[in-house]
DNA sequence: ACCTGAACACCGTTCAAGT
DNA sequence: ACCTGAACACCGTTCAAGT
């Protein structure tokens, strides 16, 4: 059986969906493709590269359309960052997987940019806005992650942690948005 | 040569410290401490363990005397996220080091209990100062992962991203606090 | 274009046994 | 209490060679 870059890259994919960021390794990824693990090389360069397609692979299938609602900022806010957070969640380790590729600058565009053109549409400048933006992904990152990382501990029974104790996703990005509205009241009383 | 738990975890720290994440290795830490892999063994259950002190060691040696200044609840914020900040950037990976430990919530708790006792010392509900408390740690640990990374990849001569692309972090802690204060203000209201 | 086979230089962890 | 020595079951990556 001979393989493209998508065949390598969906099952990359699905192994990490189905059991976790570290079962994606490029000896059992070969293994399942019933290929060696020197295989994998031709379709990807290393494994950096490898994980960040998957990242990419986690938002692409998270994509929703948008809802034209061009009048408040804060709904096209909301649909961006529930778009983001839910494609992370929709996959195991997806927040780690989309965080660490996201840090190491490889790809994951998509959101951030999406964001910086929502908040400079409603008055930021473009040092406001990047801000901003980033401020926003920081927080979805950080909850993801955690709100992740304490599910699958608890469901793998090592019970060190209260699920309880996981602060609500939508107050915390209100504190956030509520931040930015002073700012975007600001800029368009100047 | 016979080691007690603090000189393998202070050893284990310099390695970080130095070489990064990466170079901390159950072998590569026995090697250079003239001793068998399987003897870490004795001082710390497992990798996960040693890392999680390998957290609190790099707050431990973070800490600053606090200013008394209880007139103003935003500067005691700002102190206690400023030393958090400085402690991870001080050492190689120090935010990814930190952040992972926090997530699988093993220790890492001064922090978030100073910011959580702050809050509601300026008047908010228990559920609002949880929030805000891990609202301001996800901000803090993904700027600092973020800017670390970027700062590490440029040094290495990976220089796939600008560092003038990395936005100021005190503009985005503002932005945080500012939607706290809207709410410490309701709340001061009541 | 896509893959094999073999090698290199590593990992974390366990466990019986030693002092 | 602290460590040895050996083993088990893995890693990512390279590279000459095959079809």
């Amino acid at each position: 059986m001979r393989y493209h870059r998508d065949d390598v890259l969906a099952h990359a994919h699905q192994l990490v969906a189905t059991y976790g960021l570290g079962a994606l390794t490029m000896r059992r990824l070969g293994a399942e493709l019933g290929v060696q693990p020197s295989a994998i090389y031709h379709h990807f360069a290393n494994k950096q590269t490898l994980l960040a397609a998957v990242a990419e692979e986690i938002l692409r299938r998270g994509q929703r359309p948008r809802t034209a609602d061009d009048a408040d900022w804060t709904g096209r806010v909301h649909e961006v960052c529930a778009e983001l957070r839910d494609a992370m969640l929709a996959c195991t380790d997806g927040a780690d997987v989309v965080a660490t590729v996201w840090a190491f600058g490889m790809g994951v565009q998509g959101p951030p940019l999406e964001l910086e053109a929502i908040l400079r549409a409603a008055g930021l400048d473009d040092d406001l806005a990047l801000v901003g933006s980033r401020t926003l992904l920081h927080y979805i990152f950080g909850h993801a992650f955690e709100e992740q990382t304490a599910i699958q501990a608890i469901s793998a029974g090592a019970v060190e942690r209260e699920l309880d104790s996981l602060p609500d996703f939508w107050t915390g990005l209100e504190v956030v948005v509520d931040g930015l509205r002073s700012r975007v009241e600001a800029a368009v009383r100047a």
